[in-house]
DNA sequence: GATGAATGAGATTTCATTCAT
DNA sequence: TATGAATGAAATCTCATTCAT
């Protein structure tokens, strides 16, 4: 699922690649198209010649990821696995997606995904995508009985969503330890949170036991 | 909560005011000094009479209005009600905020907490406050038994204001519908999804008690 | 008729009197914003405070000038002298024009009136006020008899100003000789050849005698 | 008088037609190599495989016809025949070649001819060639009596070549209207003109008796 | 306090030309 | 011949900030 870094000769894969090193690096508006070809060790119109303008690159950039995202994400909730299994496989997937290209998956929650007002709005459509099959699989979990339904999906999408993009927020920008066991911790928590609730189950079982 | 408009005079307030409007409407970014100075129907240099430069206004309207917050998040921790009412009450300002200032919460959270590249990172232990304080009240709900201990606080407390700030994205890009009602619904509901989880209750409950 | 060049103070004017310089020096397209600024000894931005661009200023130049000349030829259409002392009195005009500020005449012939695929078809119109006046001249010349009607008023008028326009050519790039005779000289030419013609008076009135 | 546009096979010859194309529809500065490549259906490096630069292509379109020219106007010029005559066979052979080929001589009036800063002065002495033939055939003129004295040959040159280039670039910018009767009536206005003048004859005429 | 003219660094983008194949 | 990727210089325009009054 991680697309291999290119090692020289694509050089339109190079600039990519490139872009996501210099974007990561000092943000997408501190970083100069210059900044970029040297990244990439080509000359400064070539980005040009493949790129419309450096709006492009971040849109391809974003894209290409999100394509591959959504496509999982469409896959899952097609399956026959509990919906309870299906948020855990999303969130694996995006948290994964982080841990084998920490870079990439910065540039788009950074500079995309959470910067809505300068090139979000172009993609809102794109990304709510995500939050309409997330919804459905929520939907589909309370269709049979496996999910409440005093919460819209719709907005438990959002809370789902919501909860992954900061703890990834909250990676990046080193509020948060990282590491492989704190990613697998994560998945596990995020969808225990949301799915289980914070609150303790035996004093609600309890409470619920006593009526 | 919320403070008012100047009507003219405070020149300082009249800037202030008019780059909520004109931050909100253009973005930061796109924003221009010029723009703020005529939004505020006063000269140009006068802007920078009373701020050192663009960002620092950007900063002060953000710390004026997260140093409310916090103060409010502090005093609800302190309080003696159970922490699910807490974590009501801290969802239910946030909101209000947004209800009652909608162009001033936009800015807040589009250009500065979710811009953490470009400004966020100046802010990053300020908003980080807010994560302590929602994780401590998640903690003590632990400690006295109405929280399981499954999940870490400080991961609670990310998972509950990401949901909170996903669903104020939500409002402010138009992509789920605002209304006073949506707004109180939207304060049970993150609480449910957070607290009560999306897991069916009846149901595990009935697994618990055939334990 | 002149206007005086502004020797500081008036930072607009410096301006536009520098980029007059520096257009009839090397040409519109060849000339950098910075060579304006550099030879009116201002900063660069400063251009860019009085004008929206360089298109700007080269059109601010033609327009003030050339509107200077559709007033004059106006009045003149409007004396009640002989059609043919009119013409004589609108070359003479832009003659004087060019005499005392060849480089601001080089620059609007060369640069708008020549360059019409660039800048004339943004003045079209303007310029063709000119042509309808001199034409309404030619017209009314034809009215009271003194012109004869073989040649259409509008044609007699581009005629004209093209001999005019030639003319200026020739002496801005240096196929003609320049000086006070000459510019004296050539009004009188002008209108000789387009009024008189070339054909031999005396040989003429011979041969319409002998009729 | 008009060359054939290639129809394929001669590679040169396309993309000499291409920019001719070209250029009439962007004017030179605008049109692109790429462009020329697009229209000529042929690969970008081809262009500077026969050209050795853009500049280049505009140069050979240029003196290719303005040779022709040039030999029809010595040609004329050596002829037995009134001056008038010959200044008639010019005038409508510059026409004609307009009516033959308006893109074409839409490039070299517009780009060249009236453009003498950027392309002009490298062509001026070939552009002079053509006011040095027209003003000998004035001056043979003079010479025979047919024509008066008191206009310089030069000058006569100027103003004739100078309404023939006015009445063209009437017609390529829609200030005048075009078709086979204006042509035709064109050549006669110009030669009547410029020969004949304004001045009404018969009343000339009388004065003159009267003396 | 108030004004707005003046400053100048900086980034995107264009495109003619070269070159390897 | 033919191709089109690769190069990189150059120039416009923007706008935050300063400053003189």
């Amino acid at each position: 699922m991680v697309p291999p870094r290119a090692s020289g000769g694509d050089k339109r894969r190079m600039i990519l690649d490139a872009a996501v090193v210099a974007f990561a690096r000092r943000g997408f508006h501190a970083c100069r198209v210059s900044d970029i070809a040297d990244e990439a060790n080509v000359a400064y119109g070539l980005v040009y010649h493949y790129f419309r303008s450096k709006d492009e690159i971040l849109d391809t950039l974003f894209l290409d990821r999100w394509n591959v995202l959504l496509a999982f994400i469409a896959q899952t909730a097609a399956e026959r696995t509990p919906p309870r299994d299906k948020l855990h496989a999303i969130a694996a997937a995006i948290i994964d997606f982080y841990r084998y290209d920490p870079a990439l998956m910065k540039v788009i929650i950074v500079e995309v995904m959470r910067s809505a007002n300068t090139f979000g709005l172009r993609h809102t459509d794109k990304i709510a995508e995500a939050y309409v099959l997330i919804g459905e699989i929520v939907a589909s979990g309370q269709a049979t009985g496996s999910f409440k339904r005093e919460v819209s999906p719709r907005f438990a999408a959002l809370a789902f969503y919501g909860a992954i993009e900061q703890v990834l927020t909250g990676w990046i920008f080193g509020m948060l330890p990282e590491g492989d066991e704190e990613f697998d911790r994560a998945k596990s928590a995020i969808v225990e949170t949301i799915c289980g609730g914070l609150d303790d189950m035996s004093y609600r079982a309890a409470s619920v036991r006593s009526v």
